[in-house]
DNA sequence: ATGACATCATTATGATGA
């Protein structure tokens, strides 16, 4: 089973590069993210004759997030975070598919740092970490894939210093990353890859993409069960170098199930 | 430090992103 998640930087924007990568990996399971798109104009059809079923939570303009899934409907389990400070902001969906719990979230940016955002973000991981607890202690097979909007450790950034005092690698978000993994979770790409730097963004800015100039903030965690059936990683690079290419590229998994 | 580039919304400019 492959399992991927993908930043798609506006969904209906980008219907066409959606549809291509779908037939071309075929995913049995996607997590998107910044479908910049409301609730009614989720392009729900197109998919459904793609050979997926969706569930989503739309937000005009900003945010947005959905799961796909191939030969199966996805049972919905929850849209938004228990206690979110911001509900109105679309930033998490869970569904039961397959046999699996899956979370599909967009973490809020946070710069700039220190200002409101920076104080919504670390409250939200803190709300999000929380969840994650009780997701552990379902003891069902669970996979929290998306958006983290963090860079977990010099080695996922290009060039360390010139991100030091940026939101998205500030040392609270880092440690906030590293106590969500200390409750038991498995950090599929760098279990993978634990030399090699898998870049999963590429601003469109200064020619990132052209030098390499990337981040690994897309990432896909796993309960300790599924972490035991972990069996490959990676990132299809490919898509970022497409023209009007979304800024993040799919990260993706195989698990050794069905 | 700034701005380069992209999204969607609304129509030439603004909010947001990372």
């Amino acid at each position: 089973m492959r399992i991927a998640t993908y930043n798609i930087n506006g969904i209906n924007g980008r219907l066409d590069t959606l549809l291509a990568w779908l037939a071309d990996t075929q995913p049995d399971i996607v997590c998107l993210q910044e479908l910049k798109a409301p609730q009614a104009k989720f392009p729900e059809r197109q998919l459904k004759e793609a050979g997926y079923a969706s569930v989503w939570h739309g937000q005009s303009r900003w945010n947005g997030v959905a799961i796909l899934s191939r030969d199966s409907e996805p049972v919905l389990t929850r849209r938004g975070l228990p206690r979110d400070s911001h509900p109105s902001q679309s930033r998490y969906i869970e569904a039961a598919l397959n046999g699996l719990l899956v979370g599909c979230l967009y973490a809020p940016n946070g710069n700039p740092a220190p200002g409101p955002k920076w104080d919504y973000k670390l409250r939200w991981l803190k709300q999000f970490t929380a969840h994650a607890k009780q997701l552990l202690a379902l003891d069902v097979p669970v996979i929290l894939a998306g958006d983290y909007n963090i860079i977990p450790a010099e080695r996922d950034v290009y060039n360390p210093d010139r991100w030091r005092n940026d939101a998205l690698f500030l040392p609270e978000v880092r440690k906030a990353y590293a106590s969500l993994l200390k409750q038991g979770w498995c950090d599929a790409i760098a279990t993978i890859h634990p030399d090699k730097p898998v870049y999963t963004f590429w601003d469109y800015l200064r020619q990132a993409w052209e030098r390499n100039a990337g981040l690994r903030l897309d990432h896909l965690l796993l309960s300790p069960g599924l972490a035991a059936r972990l069996k490959d990683a990676g990132v299809n690079r490919v898509m970022r170098g497409r023209p009007k290419a979304s800024d993040h590229a799919p990260a993706w998994i195989a698990l050794d199930i069905k």
